[in-house]
DNA sequence: CCTAGCTATTCGGTGTTGCTATGTACCGGT
DNA sequence: ACCGGTACATAGCAACACCGAATAGCTAGG
């Protein structure tokens, strides 16, 4: 989408990559395919690598390289205790303002 | 709240305050007051008014100065149509992501 | 008078983040 | 040998929210 978009995914994106990874282990490129196919049509490669990057450094995730069939080694990354904790508090955080916001959508439209 | 919050406003709060706009005009200080009222406890007041600054100059809304009784005069701002036209795409873009969200967190709850 | 405190706005510097563009590297098919 | 798909990495950039401080008008208490 726009440029909207980029500027609301700052801070909304690694909860999401965080959350994907709760549910199953997975590695960049895997993640990357898989926001595109959800409709997160242009979201860079390198966005979702330096993220990775970035989580893996603050210790909520674990990694393990991989080998792959098809190209150089996967790095596959898995939610550990840590990121786990810090994805319950981005969940609480998203609640908040999902929150605030749905009553100013509410209240704006009797205007 | 922390830093989740702080990275998360990026995007949204713009659409907030904007949002705050469509309902009433209103003025800097009013709008980090009620912000702060309705529990955004810690956003600065820098962030507002550099924030308005900046949808002045992309002319989505209308100012006017109006004297206060209480102190210097006020800057009133209004929403403009090119500012409610904005805003109608900031509210498609947040539906968006509010969806994909949602969903995401359905799915990891059976983890 | 004058200091403190509330109202009201402005601005320079900082850190975090996503995007762009580019580079590296491994593999299979032609 | 070449190209395209797979897979990761990084340097430079722009946008945004925060912090801290400054400016300025008004009122009330000592």
């Amino acid at each position: 989408m726009g440029k909207q978009m980029t500027e609301m995914l700052k801070g909304t994106l690694e909860g999401i990559v965080l959350a994907i990874l709760s549910g199953r282990p997975a590695y960049g490129y895997e993640i990357t395919a898989w926001l595109r196919d959800q409709g997160f049509s242009d979201i860079a490669e390198g966005t979702i690598y330096a993220l990775l990057v970035r989580v893996e450094r603050r210790g909520l995730v674990d990694v393990e390289k991989v080998p792959s069939e098809k190209g150089p080694p996967r790095k596959v990354y898995s939610l550990n205790a840590r990121g786990r904790e810090y994805l319950d508090e981005f969940w609480t955080t998203w609640s908040f303002l999902a929150e605030r916001l749905e009553q100013l959508r509410e209240g704006g439209k009797q205007s």
